[in-house]
DNA sequence: GTGCATGCAAAGGCTTTGCATACCA
DNA sequence: TGGTATGCAAAGCCTTTGCATGCAC
């Protein structure tokens, strides 16, 4: 027999253990926001995940929102993106391989890309410096595909 | 003989000609915050590039510096850097050869560096995808050497 | 029952804007 | 002289924090 958080799946399970280890609880607006969070299935920022999780649940607040993104960040299920445009993007992480974006400037899409190769080269060039990579951003700015059609 | 814009630097050549292009005045402010900015070598942000300008001169308002330096942002003189720390970073351009940057997420120092392999891939890749790069940003996070010997 | 979590509102950073005055061209 | 630039302060964004109350454990 399923247990339910074995239904809630992988993603409630780290939030729920990180929440016990850090001896802090698992409310009910910690887990609705966790849903729409993973519901949403792409970048979303603080503003737009506190919007959709209120029309579910009328009481939650901006803070809880940010709070949690926090919490969530910190236990590997939220990646923090920024893609300078003054907001912090937030993107479900859990058993997401890492990947990089390619951000159109006109109309704001954005691709996802990994290139083992530059990775790799990301190594070397550290190992050159005595760095020790833990993490990395890149972005790609441009006109995407429609785009360039559109405009000039 | 020298005339006086070409003792001052190419950076003041470009900087006059763009404000000239765009029937913009060249105020003792700009020409002091350019200065102060070209000086200092290396990244700043526009709160330190007004504490530095108002040393020199003490009627310089916050809102100039930063009106300023977008003036010199689109006339290719500043290039803005975002580290993710909340605050945009400007640093000269001008002939300045294109690098990307490694940061100590402990002690803030970074390494500049410019791999072409890695450019070359970025190339490529968004050609794989149809897209138009027109700048790229790409931030390598982690501790330096010192850093990694001082703490664990 | 205890202590963390919440919601609200207020405060915090950084950046931009409005407005009367000052100054370049 | 006319229109931009300036400085100041206030407003704007996004995010964080303080506090009394509520709720999970």
């Amino acid at each position: 027999m399923k247990t339910e958080k074995k239904e809630k799946g992988r993603e409630y399970e780290v939030f729920s253990q990180y929440l016990k280890d850090k001896e802090l609880k698992l409310t009910a607006q910690r887990e609705l926001i966790l849903e729409t969070f993973l519901k949403h299935h792409g970048h979303i920022s603080a503003e737009e995940l506190f919007q959709k999780s209120r029309e579910k649940q009328a009481h939650v607040g901006f803070a809880t929102v940010y709070r949690t993104l926090k919490h969530m960040t910190q236990c590997g299920l939220a990646r923090e993106l920024d893609f300078g445009d003054g907001r912090i993007q937030y993107e479900p992480e859990l058993d997401r391989q890492h990947h990089d974006h390619m951000i159109c400037t006109q109309c704001g899409t954005y691709i996802e890309f990994l290139n083992p190769q530059i990775e790799e080269l990301q190594d070397q060039v550290s190992k050159q410096h005595g760095f020790k990579i833990t993490s990395h951003r890149m972005q790609l700015y441009g006109l995407c595909q429609k785009c360039q059609k559109t405009k000039k």
